[in-house]
DNA sequence: GCCCTGACCGCCA
DNA sequence: ATGGCGGCCAGGG
């Protein structure tokens, strides 16, 4: 079959990448995200010594490398939301991972309980 | 440099 | 509950 010209969006250059320190500490502090909890992107980015940068933290996620194996599907929106469309494969990967850590997701949310401030660790 | 687009957030109608 | 809006900031065309 012809392969047709991809429409994706050319990613960053993967050297460039791991030689941003603010994305080296983003994905740290994703690391530590302890199993069976959750947070936010905010507060993602508040650990990560950068304050009102929750975007960045979204950006980090999407152009991490798969061999870093993050635990991305820990962190979710404000109020314990995921912000993938619901119908989306993403919602559903992200929900399926949260729960077979225990973590109850009803509606498309984390539960107030399972949600944790990296701050306060 | 300008403009649009986000795995965002919080406020407010 | 829901949608709109401004604020935020980095990438990419």
């Amino acid at each position: 079959m012809i392969r047709q010209r991809t429409p994706v969006k050319r990613s960053l250059n993967p050297a460039r990448r791991f030689n941003d320190p603010a994305l080296e500490e983003i994905w740290h502090v994703i690391s530590t995200i302890p199993r069976g909890k959750a947070t936010t992107y905010g507060s993602v980015a508040r650990a990560a010594g950068l304050p009102g940068r929750a975007r960045q933290v979204g950006f980090a996620l999407r152009t991490a490398p798969d061999g870093l194996n993050l635990p991305w599907h820990r962190v979710v929106g404000a109020g314990g939301r995921i912000v993938f469309p619901a119908s989306s494969r993403s919602h559903r990967e992200q929900a399926r991972r949260l729960r077979a850590e225990g973590v109850r997701v009803v509606k498309g949310r984390v539960t107030p309980s399972a949600m944790t401030d990296l701050e306060a660790l």
